[in-house]
DNA sequence: AATGAATGAGTATTCATTCAT
DNA sequence: AATGAATGAATACTCATTCAT
């Protein structure tokens, strides 16, 4: 069997094991009899357990990168974007769950090789939801004029953050909630997050009142 | 040294060297050492790693709650409780990392005894926000006249999730990044939620336009 | 309380654990909890596991080799002699099983400073059924004529303990054998040995048929 | 080194630390040692202490039953397969001390799962033994004229469970004792098993006299 | 391209034992 | 007469990793 494809039956085997038991717990020997080799092959493609786990962050970061890629709909308005942008991350992860939780939870919970390596990945989709956020914002309420752009920009990022934070939070909670499908979570997601940006753009902001 | 003193000490060190490598990568060993005690004191007191980790899961899960309870201000209106809230949060979890690594993120990443330890914490908050939310909803923006109540009742629980997730996201986020305080954390994601709050109350919602 | 009772306690508990579970199974914690008192007594009484187990063998010999005697009818004919014996053996032993577990089993199986301690005993016995039976022996079937006396003491010393064997082996069965009882066991076994002894005296001996 | 020579070895090395330790004070350090292992390997293969103990229980168990079986004379008498078996038995036990005292001293000493296993192959014995017995009885000294069958079976049940208890005490006792050989021991107990045969087949018993 | 054989370095857990009071 | 607090030393078991073939 060619090397390529053995090496895809591993770490298929390891993004499996690592998603399921996390960094330490998984062990090599599980790895090597779900892949179905034997471990000393597993240690001549990946070298190393380290090695192995971040050739499957970066596997499935990439995949995951590239699905909510392919998933938004080019051309159309940057609300569509963003929605379709959302809905393609939500069935990746969904269909994918190891892999995703081989980049949000188990990568991030472990020391620094691993963390690092999401970030990037984190950062490049960071800078994707950023920017369709950013134009979606001007399109749909206009340019930032009475706003400086720095300050935008900072509450652009923390809504990126709370998305994803609220995204994996809705995800969870539609899985075990009768009657609420993803997509609903998505459309109640997106409500959300519109009606901030919206605000945000118009430099409406809820100020604590005086006690 | 009575006991009761002794055990706090050794988790105050269970919950730094948790939070820090994981569940699996803490050693026994290691937490013993930093709480300057033997390993034999720490299993005569806690049992085993499974009920030492338990144990810090329950103590840093009630100490959170309480502060959220107690920075919470009663009597003012529901907006401004849940600023109050919200702000109590990102402070306990600002000044006390390692525990809040172990509840967010080593509790949840690893199997079951653990996970189902923090979502029951979780749930006690999320209805607390709920409540919250509800009470502003009704209060900020009047009683849902054309709306009937039962669907409202789903938004805000899915708003209370949304919520709690992209808190937990935020407190993260606001920890690692340069000049971002508990307090604007706080103000962004309230300008969030009380805007998207609005728009549920006003029945405004974002719907995909057609292609 | 006097430290005789105590003592009594700590070493009812240590014969149960011991003969449960065995010398090194048996743990000190164990055997203190059991007797209600805390472990440093235990050592300041009997010093040490090992001290405590040899005290545990030592009282249980002495328990046994006593309630042998009393049970021997003491001037009655030396068949009844043996027989009463070998009755309150079985009876001692089946009312105090853990006494008899720790002398016969757990003693014996673990190294040298115990065997050695319930060898004593052994031999006490051993002797005592010697000389039993060798009176036996003579009473019911006259001196040894045609046979050396050395070679009687050996053959009676062989059957001595083929009877304690024998007796051990027919009290397990008794014991899970529907319809037999102790009783009926040591009579089987009374006429084995007499048997076997009548045969001994008058030089009636099985030897291999030619082929 | 081929996988199944290594076990040996292993198990060679188990069996006589077990057999002269006893299951608990054995420890997996010293087996491994002695076998010329690491210890690694000895769970590779064998799993764990308990597996370990329980495949030397049943490896002793089948090596001594096959030595009885083997030393058998098929086709003599019945008086004179017994008489071979007994030497075979007492044979073997004496060639393989470390063996004999896994499965009579160790085994039985140590919680359930061990016990067991010994029990099944004493039954095997004990069932053979009868057999060889009841053959022996209906030969030698003709079919129970008198007695009704019933009865008689039960005698030599008891007989065949005291000649398997007394075998097994005799062994230790020969092993111990300077100047006793095993063919000396077994004739010794074949004269007693003789004797005690004879009179249960004329009916003589023995009975307390009255006092 | 692939594996059976083997291990050094740990890890959780337990236990007999002591000290200060 | 009695105990709460504490530990050094061991023990069963695991795991990432390598070597010879």
């Amino acid at each position: 069997m060619p090397r390529a494809v053995r090496e895809q039956q591993m770490m298929d085997a390891a993004v499996r094991t690592f998603g399921q038991l996390g960094y330490r717990a998984a062990s090599m020997d599980e790895i090597a009899e779900l892949a179905g080799v034997s471990k000393p092959l597993v240690y001549l493609y990946l070298n190393s357990k380290e090695e192995l786990f971040t050739a499957c962050i970066r596997r499935e970061a990439a995949a995951l990168v590239a699905a909510v890629q392919a998933g938004v709909e080019s051309g159309a308005t940057a609300d569509r974007q963003l929605w379709s942008g959302l809905g393609a991350f939500f069935e990746h992860t969904a269909s994918n769950p190891d892999g995703w939780a081989v980049l949000h939870r188990q990568a991030r919970t472990h020391g620094e090789p691993f963390a690092g390596e999401v970030a990037v990945m984190r950062d490049e989709i960071v800078e994707f939801v950023t920017g369709l956020i950013g134009a979606a914002a001007r399109e749909a309420h206009g340019g930032p004029s009475d706003r400086d752009a720095e300050l935008l920009d900072r509450d652009v990022a923390g809504l990126a953050q709370a998305l994803v934070g609220a995204a994996e939070s809705l995800a969870g909670w539609a899985n075990d909630t009768e009657g609420v499908s993803a997509k609903e979570a998505a459309a109640t997601l997106m409500n959300f997050a519109w009606a901030g940006l919206g605000n945000l753009m118009r430099g409406v902001r809820w100020v604590p009142s005086a006690r």
